[in-house]
DNA sequence: CTGAAAGCGCTTACAG
DNA sequence: CTGAAAGCGCTTACAG
């Protein structure tokens, strides 16, 4: 392994000062276009390239964003990843990246604030709302996604966050639900207390407000495909008291129900049963589940996170929520009026 | 934002010097206890964390991979993200993570340098074999994860690899068709130039010429979901030589083929045609699939890679490359001998 | 437009 | 065990 080169040894060559190496790096730095020129030719002899470890040292700007997420099995979550990742390179800024199990959660935090990040985006429903306080405290820029902060008893520090519209998005189920006829429509939620399922649940049970019904039954599936499979065994497990359709609070587990509907208890959907879910993941739009959900707009919520990102890297202090249309999508798997 | 802590505001307070400080953040430094307790308590009472840039900066170690993918639908590869990063997080190293179309891949390779990571992951069929060869050269080791180094004629630079059995996996799907009774077995490939797709029909062939056979049709799917459906298409166009089994070069495809097989084409799978699959994803396992196929152990790869990484971190210069087993999974796409 | 110089926040010989 | 000092590889006022 070869010496590391740097500015010094360009300067040599080019026969120019060290800070002339660095100008010419530096957009917009005022060096001669022909001395620029020269010291780029130098570079390119020596297979130079400037270490971004000491200029983020120098201007405190690392141009790296902290990206924490729990887990991949969701397949929302790999887009989420893809998209974000590819627009932050686009505007010169990269991804480090954090799988963080619950319990990890304050490693996770030291780690990121050592590295000096100029902000993280928290997309894991189960880290701590305490982390984004800690990180706001330390002074560092964060953004929920996917997921919108606890008003807290204690820490009242707001946080920004993107999320879809979510009660909306709960309202068109509920109302598609409605308006094709289903009379005892269940609901399975993700996690007890993350506020993507309770939003989406809410708006449910306000469309069913209206027209003076609400959900005959509920579940929890912790957004797991498993634990949606034995949520979904109880509900349907009486059949006097069988719901005709089945909300879910999002695709991975709609795509669980689906299958234990179907497989395990031998349930026609739409016909027995009709189901919906949230997210549009690639996989509902396979031919085998053909899932009627809510689209959450991926490229609109990474859009709204780095302008909010970087809103924040400029110095505002005042966080902001933002909330992105979703649409439905009507495919399959909910009957049509009878 | 308030201004930057640093060693010497603790410094200050524990009334040590900036040095004693930086000691009692390197583990095995000498310190006395009782100094390093007062220094902690001081950086607590401040919110003291050492600058993890700074030091990377004098240590010439930023602990930080960068690990290159390309695309993330096939879920393969989040898989590969989720065990890679949380293991390598546990060696206290973190990702830096570069998700690069095909024609990016140089403006990546400039980026991760300036980055100064320790070694570079990459795992992206795509990304091109003179990546690899510019890094090595530039004296950063890097291991190709899913693939291996093209040994081209020009730069004879060889890289480190990890990498499935693929050729013995792929003897595996031919041994268990020709067992089952097959007699038209077609193959459809991921990439024409993919090591991975190469080695895996290299290892089909071995196993039908043993028994005096060939496969009857060949097709390219690009690892792509439509690609794949519409070379499914073409190779069962014509009923009079259709095969009566589709080996495929990965999960992603297997289940496109699934997909297009019996709903477009209306066929029955096992009953009309098998298929076997490669990778054994999640989805492989939901019984809507219910795939035959061969499972990569991600995390004997995962581990692979790390040994291999460290390895080269170390100073070791010769590449050297690992071929973890891999595991015939038979599930119910494949019909039983008649 | 260009160079000399200070400094970003650490680690690590070197003395004591 | 501890401190003073040099230095990692840059950026950026400050003069000229």
């Amino acid at each position: 392994m070869k010496a590391k080169l740097t500015a010094h040894d360009v300067a040599r060559l080019a026969q120019v000062s060290q800070s002339a190496v660095s100008r010419a790096f530096t957009p917009g730095a005022s060096v001669a276009p022909e001395t620029r020129e020269r010291i780029h030719l130098a570079a390119r002899q020596l297979g130079y390239r400037p270490n971004a470890i000491a200029r983020s040292l120098i201007t405190r700007r690392s141009r790296i964003i902290g990206l924490v997420m729990s887990y991949l099995d969701n397949q929302f979550y790999p887009l989420v990843i893809e998209r974000l990742s590819q627009a932050l390179q686009r505007d010169g800024y990269h991804v480090l990246l954090f799988i963080s199990e619950t319990a990890q959660a304050d490693s996770v935090l030291t780690d990121i604030l050592q590295y000096q990040v100029d902000g993280i985006v928290l997309a894991s429903t189960t880290v701590s709302s305490a982390l984004a306080n800690d990180c706001t405290r330390a002074g560092i820029p964060v953004v929920l996604f996917n997921r919108v902060a606890q008003i807290g008893a204690m820490g009242r520090y707001a946080t920004s966050s993107v999320t879809s519209q979510n009660r909306a998005g709960g309202r068109m189920v509920g109302e598609l639900l409605l308006r094709t006829g289903h009379r005892r429509i269940a609901w399975l939620a993700g996690e007890e207390n993350a506020s993507t399922s309770l939003e989406r649940e809410a708006g449910l049970c306000e469309a069913l407000a209206a027209a003076g019904q609400e959900p005959c039954a509920r579940a929890v599936g912790h957004y797991d495909f498993e634990q949606a499979r034995r949520a979904v065994l109880a509900l349907f497990a009486d059949p006097a008291t069988r719901p005709d359709a089945l909300a879910v609070a999002n695709d991975h587990m709609a795509i669980a129900a689906l299958e234990t509907l179907r497989g395990e208890l031998g349930l026609r959907v739409p016909h027995d049963v009709s189901v919906v879910g949230f997210d549009n993941v690639p996989q509902a739009a396979w031919p085998s589940f053909n899932l009627t959900t809510v689209q959450q707009d991926v490229d609109q919520m990474v859009d709204a996170t780095r302008a909010l990102l970087f809103e924040h890297i400029g110095g505002e202090v005042v966080p902001r929520s933002v909330a992105v249309p979703c649409t439905l999508i009507e495919r399959g798997t909910v009957r049509a009026r009878q």
